[in-house]
DNA sequence: GGTTAGCACTCGCAAACGTTCAGTGCTAAA
DNA sequence: TTTAGCACTGAACGTTTGCGAGTGCTAACC
């Protein structure tokens, strides 16, 4: 067991690492710790702290650094979030000035704001898709051949992708068919809507249109975008400054995984089982492995019944957690409060 | 004035060193060179070269390398162009395999294709908006106070646009306005209605609408997209791999050079007046300094009057130019039959 | 006069070496 | 249990040294 003074080196050693990036001798941690006792002592108390596994030497007659289960350690029962400063909350709430069409745009942004506060690297996933209903469906003609469609969502969030149609179609038999798709499917859930596109509406479908095949891949592929998770990465570069001594293959690993729009990004920042709040997530613990130097702080933020979004920070091990955690604290509640205020113009 | 043997040796020198990176000695050209003298006959035409200032030396005894006046000499009179290899056609023809619905999306994905091929950071540019024309302009109410702007031209670009619409509006009002839009409007060129969009038109929206204000704002704002030139980079981690030994900063500098729409891109990759072809940069001509120790090679691509487009490599200063060169040649003319057909539907 | 062999010289690079210094573990005393 | 003292360790840094690639120069050669 450790001692409550060992503990205290532990949360001693992380802060000064933290700040200066050096390994902490016995000491500096002796000018450092609020208790006064010799520097011999510090050391016996290093020891049994090394012992446990929470702190390494870079060397053998170094000083110290934390372990990844010394964050752990210090993660699950040390840290003492740092409440958001006024001028935090004011960055946030100025990042947010100005009018958004889409939610998506406010979750941009959110990326580009914690971003910019933390100087790490934000990935933020818009509020779940899971009971998104299909609020309107419409194909707009633009002449050439040219047919935009556009599909609507119940949160407001829009989805528009142009096609071609090929060579002569009735467009009466378009019009039906749009009839039929706001008759039969508008104020269904997505989920049920794509289902219905497997059972029944192709072969109502076939009632009204010689071919509606090409009418159902333009509604699907609509409809896979609108239900398509979307996730925006903010401050991307500030991956560099943290990883500059390592190789650059790396970053460029990274980087393609935040590009790749089928890559398991959902999967690692996509909302767990009872939401815990904000959570970190370390060096092994991160699925894809070349995060595994690396630290990840995942929050979770809801926006009444129209599901719970997510923003995380990707960042050094030795970030400044506690200072971090309560910003991503105050950045979720400030987000919700946005995005309720957003959705209201939908809810009546 | 130098022999011609001296020009010989100072494009094997670039040619070893565009191969190696490393200075390159007597000893080493002596072996490579097709004629056959002895190193100390070398080394006084080396010296030759040293004083017109095409090559430099490293430190007082290294081998030499090109200076940025040895590979402009060599780019102007030295350098032969290799056409494309069989192989290169073909991964062009199926990096442009799969339909497009926009000529932005060709565009883009030859950012991408020449980015692959080459390794290097590509940028592209569509055809000019010169003498783009408006073709349609459609507002799409979506229920919700939201509205789809859309703004058709006659090349087959499509821009939308999602507004939200205060409070109260008339849709018979806006009905009224769109087809006054498509009455006076369409048909001309952009320029032209931007500029009538100062003049005539708000009277005479005057007479139908309350207030024409919001109309107008939405109405200039996708006007504005559709003439803006956007431009697309692919490839830009390459960067990382030939400026990994220069700071970091650097790298952060060109990217957000690329992430900002409003940046001097287009002064630098515009085009040029008397189609010069393919054309290379280098070091100080470059126009943003963050650039210069690197090269640009830019090419112009025409389509037919549709006016032209540029796509451009761009790399270190040690590029093997002459394949690049022949790359660009070939990958330009693989564009413009592309966008050539794109084009030939909106033609008749 | 252009070309070549020979030679002294220069400089970068890497290995070898010594010094310094921050930090440790251990021991014995308080 | 804490502390002072001491021997020890290994990284970091500067110096020295040798090596090798490469040059410029000179004198001889064709």
């Amino acid at each position: 067991m450790l001692t409550k003074r060992q503990l205290l080196v532990l949360k001693e050693i992380i802060r000064s690492f933290t700040e200066t990036g050096q390994p902490v001798g016995s000491k500096t941690l002796m000018a450092e710790l609020p208790i006064h006792v010799s520097s011999a002592t510090i050391r016996n108390d290093m020891k049994a702290l090394e012992e446990a596994g929470l702190i390494a030497k870079t060397h053998s007659s170094s000083g110290r650094v934390p372990s990844t289960k010394g964050y752990r350690y210090y993660l699950d029962n040390l840290v003492e979030p740092a409440a958001a400063t006024p001028y935090e909350i004011a960055a946030i709430q100025q990042g947010f000035g100005g009018h958004y069409y889409k939610i998506d745009e406010i979750v941009a942004q959110s990326a580009r704001i914690l971003s910019n506060l933390t100087n790490y690297t934000a990935i933020t996933l818009g509020p779940e898709v899971a009971n998104l209903k299909l609020t309107g469906f419409r194909m707009v003609p633009l002449g050439n051949h040219q047919v935009m469609a556009i599909l609507v969502t119940n949160n407001g969030n829009v989805v528009n992708q142009l096609f071609t149609l090929p060579g002569a179609v009735d467009s009466d038999e378009v019009e039906k068919a749009i009839r039929i798709v706001n008759d039969q499917l508008v104020g269904l859930p997505l989920g049920q809507v794509a289902r219905k596109l497997q059972g029944d509406v192709p072969a109502l479908l076939f009632k009204y249109m010689t071919s509606p095949k090409g009418f159902l891949d333009i509604f699907g592929n609509v409809l896979k975008q609108a239900a398509a998770e979307r996730f925006y990465v903010g401050g991307r570069l500030n991956l560099m400054d943290y990883l500059d001594d390592s190789d650059v293959r790396k970053v460029k690993q990274i980087f393609s995984l935040f590009d790749d729009d089928t890559s398991d990004i959902n999967q690692l920042i996509g909302p767990v089982e009872g939401d815990p709040g904000v959570r970190v997530q370390l060096g092994q613990e991160l699925t894809p492995d070349v995060l595994d130097d690396l630290s990840l702080i995942t929050a979770s933020y809801s926006v009444g019944d129209h599901g719970t979004g997510m923003i995380a920070l990707l960042g050094p091990t030795q970030m400044p957690y506690s200072k971090m955690i309560g910003l991503l604290d105050a950045f979720r509640e400030e987000l919700a409060k946005r995005l309720t205020d957003y959705y209201s113009h939908f809810d009546q």
